[in-house]
DNA sequence: ACGAAATTTTACCATCCGGTCAGTTAAAAA
DNA sequence: TTTTTAACTGACCGGATGGTAAAATTTCGT
């Protein structure tokens, strides 16, 4: 049997997103793309608004789930951050499409408005929980003296996740440079 | 005399866009921001793309010259770098619009395809050039061994640029910190 | 095999959107 | 004063888009 219909319906929406924006695509594209009509795509997703909802967390679901397998493998808090460094520029390496659909995404997403959209202000509180599991992994590296203690750990999470990103778009930077770059910066000295 | 029409046009335009994205703003939205009837938006720019050219343009030109007034002040390249990390911080601060319309759009800029539209792709170099401009900074700060001579420039100023810039959209990262924390990582150990 | 529930298709609708155009106003040029 | 040109208006068009309703078909438990 082949893949089932809504699970069609989200591969072709996450790369429909990803190449477009969600506003640069229509549903009747990416009902084209699943081999499905149109109308079965409002069949298991009501509204646009929900497509996307389910390709955003589906996204952030496995970004998350890459980055952090090998995480735990590790004692040394780090050799934690230098297997989350590998892993998320391997991801960014091989999952080009979930990365640039997180990318292309991630202003719409984190400025929603609070009063705005519902659903779109838990999207950005899902983004915000991963971020914040990168944030837990730093101050737990601080508290051990693994990494410089005076480290602002929030400023550092951003700096790594969106500079290693945003290299999807920059096919010339080298993603091992950043990782070296990045290693070497958090080091003591 | 109140503003001239094209300019009352392009800085609605700017507002729309950074709010809502290209393909998130119909051009009568625009116009009725502007307070000028639909088609005189037509008027000064045939297409709704070559508005956003205009406005895309105006924008990395403006950050480009905030970011560089004050470098030419310095003799030092060290002092060049952390002027140029200040004077970031600073627009991001003061020019949300900018900086917002900037990394909402730089997705679909950067990724715009070669043999697909001409004006895109002339946008993109807009902005890479704008990078280049920093990755030459950093390379004389190398050459003249004011800082660390094999850190990559092309990947610290991708760092530099991707970090500084989505800070916008995250209100509660310190940008001071950020500056610290770069200022530091620059410096020879 | 049968009926009910789940799924898919067909046809449709109301709205919006980018863009055009014929024509008007106002100011500058002659 | 007449002519020309630039700036602006409002009405309109064709196509796309998000979404719906109902019929047709498939799936599945009994």
């Amino acid at each position: 049997m082949g893949k089932k219909t809504k699970e069609k319906i989200l591969e072709a929406a996450k790369r429909a997103f990803a190449k477009k924006g969600f506003n640069g695509v229509s549903v009747e594209e990416i009902a084209s793309m699943a081999g499905v009509n149109k109308a079965v795509v409002f069949y298991y997703f009501p509204k646009k608004e929900d497509l996307f909802a389910a390709v955003w967390e589906s996204s952030i679901d496995e970004l998350e789930e890459h980055i952090f397998k090998d995480v735990e493998g590790e004692s040394l808090y780090i050799r934690k951050i230098k297997k989350l460094l590998r892993s998320y520029i391997d991801f960014v390496r091989n999952r080009k499409e979930i990365m640039k659909l997180i990318e292309r995404e991630k202003a719409s997403v984190l400025d929603s408005d609070e009063e705005n959209d519902k659903i779109r202000l838990k999207l950005k509180n899902r983004y915000r929980s991963f971020v914040g599991r990168i944030i837990s992994l730093l101050n737990e590296a601080k508290r051990r003296k693994e990494v410089d203690s005076d480290l602002p750990s929030k400023e550092v999470a951003g700096i790594i996740t969106d500079s290693i990103g945003s290299m999807v778009f920059h096919p010339d930077v080298s993603p091992e440079m950043i990782e070296k770059v990045v290693l070497r910066f958090l080091g003591r000295r």
